[in-house]
DNA sequence: CCAGAGTCAGAACATTCGTCCTATAGTGGT
DNA sequence: ACCACTATAGGACGAATGTTCTGACTCTGG
């Protein structure tokens, strides 16, 4: 933010609040009332700088042609998560039927922040309910974001329906031949063994968010 | 979404999209072109629709005066919340000393969606290190978000600094008289009963959140 | 078959708006 | 003093752009 005068910092953030107010950029002429400047050219001028800079974008000969490349809260930087439902112990899971759940009615959907999904897709979010998570650090009413990602690898924490038990749970797995091991987060509980085939793995944990009233 | 014809729809989904590419909205004439329509009247007559039916909001004699209203990503709808440093047992805090910190160095900030924070206002956030709080369900490297606010009631959780016994720990608060317990959120835990001289509440937390790999 | 609402085309018009040309100070170096 | 460079003003030109007018085409209900 250094090497900016005070005029091109104060055009900066009016833009930026211009842009959250009304939707779209300011005009030049915007930018000379809004800042009390007493000349389109100079506008011009340091909107020049502002780009040589790197903190705008600017489109030629396009009226309002100016975008904001240190914003942060843009568009893009958010997503849109569908809360699928409820993950507990012993009750099945709310498995999407398939990846185009389109059909589905409007349920819930969760606003976050796209830098929290660590660049996974195909992101689902579910809530838990029941303190059945606890040896994952996972209370009553957290959400965990689940990635319906094939690509396991070991160590990392994934959403487990065990087929026998009727259980989902919350664990870290590595494969080890013919068996999973089951690792709890908590490093003083004991590891869980079962067959390969007796369990489904739903997908891969990416984040956990607690809200408190 | 429905009332809306096939054409509209387009509309609708081309200025999203131009909006994300470009940064600012598209012209009347934009839209012409990207949606295949053979007069810019037409844009005119449908844009009129789409604000009549609430999905846009128009600027009259404004270019590009075109506002997004069911678009949920907008600015306004993500903060950034300052990452002050981390919070461990037996370590002081990094308390902000005042609460204008517009003079401390540019630290690492993150970006998250304004829901998380329930509304409160004046929020920074600490990653934990160390497992020092497990009893309250967080695990090392967790991110907490603190609101500095004053306004702190019997059950929420707080960060506290033991003055004492110089530690910094996350439970859940109850006045009681003279005295203060401090309630694990871990209800197989035992709390804790402190002077209510001997501690200092440096905020109360609003949400945690957990990045896994 | 006709009236009317809804939708679309084409074109013209009046502003809006980005850009550019010229001129005036201020500043620092030689 | 002279020059190069930066920042600022004022204004004008031309392109970009929203708006509007006219006319036509569909579709539905009576």
């Amino acid at each position: 933010m250094k090497g900016l005068s005070a005029r091109q910092q104060h055009m900066l953030s009016f833009i930026s609040e211009f842009l959250d107010d009304q939707g779209y950029p300011p005009t030049v002429r915007d930018i000379q009332n809004g800042c009390g400047v007493s000349s389109t050219s100079v506008v011009d001028y340091n909107l020049n700088i502002l780009q040589r800079e790197g903190h705008i974008r600017r489109a030629p000969d396009v009226s309002r042609g100016i975008e904001i490349l240190d914003g942060f809260g843009r568009r893009g930087n958010m997503v849109q998560v569908p809360l699928m439902g409820y993950i507990a112990a012993g009750e099945p899971l709310p498995i999407p039927s398939s990846e185009d759940w389109a059909g589905s009615e409007p349920m819930e959907t969760l606003d976050v922040a796209k830098s929290m999904l660590r660049g996974e897709k195909d992101v689902y979010a579910l809530r838990v309910r029941g303190t059945s998570m606890i040896d994952a650090f996972v209370d009553d009413g957290d959400v965990v974001f689940v990635s319906r990602t094939g690509d396991v690898r070991d160590g990392d924490m994934v959403v487990a329906w065990l087929t026998i038990e009727k259980e989902a749970t919350l664990k870290r797995l590595y494969r080890e031949g013919e068996r999973v091991r089951l690792q709890p987060a908590n490093s003083q509980m004991e590891p869980i063994y079962v067959d390969a085939e007796a369990l489904e793995i739903q997908g891969k944990v990416v984040a956990v968010q607690r809200d408190l009233s």
